[in-house]
DNA sequence: CCGATTTAGGAAACCGCTTTCCGTCCTGTG
DNA sequence: CACAGGACGGAAAGCGGTTTCCTAAATCGG
């Protein structure tokens, strides 16, 4: 390529990789034309090994098929991809084992940046796994944000899941439940976790008496929610039910539905994060508003501020979250 | 990391890289030893520019938050990862520039191969730009697969559109329907373009003359769904709608249902590509089931014989798709 | 018109690995 | 016991770029 245009690799390389170092607009002109009629492409792998900087980003997700990261990540992608950065999406598909390896695959492959989005784990073993890979990472030189709550100490941008779930179950009072169920995400997902704290909090504050017969997992799926909401149906017979994020609560309509209760007449229920998904459900939900997609964009902004001035005095940024009322909730049946 | 082992680098890469030259237990265990206890981790970037290989795939998805892309993906994981590639998935986001600069970020960062997930755009600008980059990047040893139409030129995996079409648009007809309506996709995907294709055929096969009024896009989007059914409706009067996707089905019927139209008293409504989402949809969807998992699995699984033994006779297998009848859809109405 | 800068471009070192090539030592064999 | 050949390990040459260092030519001030 370089020979092509007459030119030393030197000069060639000056000006495809926009160095600042000096290059006549004639030659310039000459490499760029060469290059381009050659579809010349320089090999990133080569310049990243040359400038340890490799114009990537890496988002850890727990789970693909859960539309709760693709906003995410489209928010991510919307300021990245502008700044010329490429952004490798990679799920562990909520295997424990998965996301350590796909971490270390991420630094391994020395991208300048992970994004952790919602893979926050409780699990000791995890937890010295994950902080021993990261720092590492970071020592070399790697940037690490989170999305969500993860054990690992790092910058980021997060939004309150106790304040959100408060906001829900006080609205379900407000409409005079009283025997309000909580369908919770895996126990060891930290955000699942803080949102059923949320939850018995909210109840608790109300003086409601705490009821373990009231509470079961549905795992943050469809079919999980479904089933969750089934049990409870047939152990505690709540008026209203709670879950951890809209995906169970979509399932446990449903399933209520097909089982012959009506949603709202004789059960509320509600979501938590708003995915789009939430207003085309069979009864379009009452959820908990998190800008998904905003939370990626403030996040990547973190990343390239780190990435361009240094960490700074990096810390947490918080994001509001708000209630969002529709149907699938309503006042509590009067028999 | 080699001299803290005491030996010399070429030694300890040959036990780290798992070289077949030999080196003695002894030593091969100090080495271990030492970069275990240094936690030392071969640079992949370094390692990829001398060996030309990354042992990293692509996946090019054309919109993250269909989940029609996640059960395929984790079909590429499902086999990739047990052979220890990195997959990294990258989303265009239904943008065509974006969909070619991702390309090209795949390309420049070398990965070993590219797999095309829904991305088949009939546009002759793309078509030429696409073709010139994948064609370079097979040039310089890439293995391109296609999991999906697509203008390239390339091996994969592939599935009958216009079968399963043909099979839903019968089950409808043999259900008594004749003004059976189209919702499409986005006109200048080719899955998209196919399956209206599929549709028109089935109704002239059985001798139903076509109507333009009955065709309406709806963009692959739940939202998108939902307005066409609605301009289909006050426009048509279908007795049956079927939607070039799961999505738009969906969205279809939360509308009409919201409209007061019994589904599928009124109207029957059927999608294609059985996601898992469909058997809750507000009504649990007639739909085309597509092997999507198992379409990436064999897609992987190309790759990976590509990559390990060169292309041999390498050329489009097909995967069976399956007719799946639900509750969205009945008989024609009597009067 | 001359020495000091500035501008432009080339040579070569380097990034962190793999791999070829080579030398040493050890073993088995006739 | 001499020697062929295999086992083992090190030196050094890439891989394809970037960047430092250096030189030659052009420009400038006096």
């Amino acid at each position: 390529m370089a020979d092509a245009a007459g030119v030393s690799i030197s000069t060639a390389s000056r000006v495809l990789s926009g160095s600042s170092h000096p290059v006549s607009p004639a030659t310039r002109d000459r490499v760029l034309d060469t290059a381009d009629r050659l579809g010349f492409e320089p090999n990133r792998v080569a310049r990243a090994l040359a400038t340890a900087r490799t114009q990537t980003m890496g988002v850890v997700v727990h789970d693909i098929s859960d539309p709760y990261f693709a906003e995410i990540v489209r928010g991510i992608e919307d300021v990245a991809g502008p700044r010329d950065y490429a952004t490798f999406i990679s799920s562990a598909n909520r295997d424990l084992a998965d996301e350590l390896a796909l971490i270390r695959a991420f630094a391994a492959n020395r991208v300048d940046a992970i994004a952790l989005v919602a893979s926050g784990i409780n699990d000791p073993g995890y937890e010295r796994e994950v902080t021993g890979l990261l720092r590492r990472y970071e020592e070399r030189g790697g940037v690490v944000v989170k999305l969500s709550e993860h054990p690992y100490d790092a910058p980021g941008v997060r939004y309150d899941n106790l304040t959100g779930m408060a906001a829900v179950v006080n609205h379900l009072l407000a409409l005079g439940h009283r025997r309000i169920a909580h369908i919770s995400g895996p126990p060891e997902l930290m955000v699942s976790e803080q949102r059923t704290q949320g939850y018995r909090d909210a109840l608790s504050e109300a003086g409601v008496a705490p009821d373990p017969t009231l509470e079961e997992c549905g795992w943050f799926s469809m079919d999980g929610g479904a089933d969750a909401a089934e049990t409870l149906m047939a152990r505690a017979r709540p008026t209203a039910i709670v879950a951890g994020n809209d995906l169970m609560a979509i399932g446990a309509s449903r399933r209520l539905l097909d089982l012959g209760h009506g949603v709202p007449d004789q059960v509320s229920i509600a979501g938590f994060d708003d995915i789009e998904l939430s207003s085309y459900a069979s009864v379009p939900l009452t959820t908990v508003r998190v800008p998904l997609r905003e939370l990626g964009r403030l996040g990547a902004e973190r990343i390239l501020t780190i990435l361009d001035d240094g960490p700074g005095t990096a810390s947490m940024s918080e994001a509001p979250v708000e209630l969002v009322v529709r149907s699938s909730t309503g006042p509590v049946p009067t028999h």
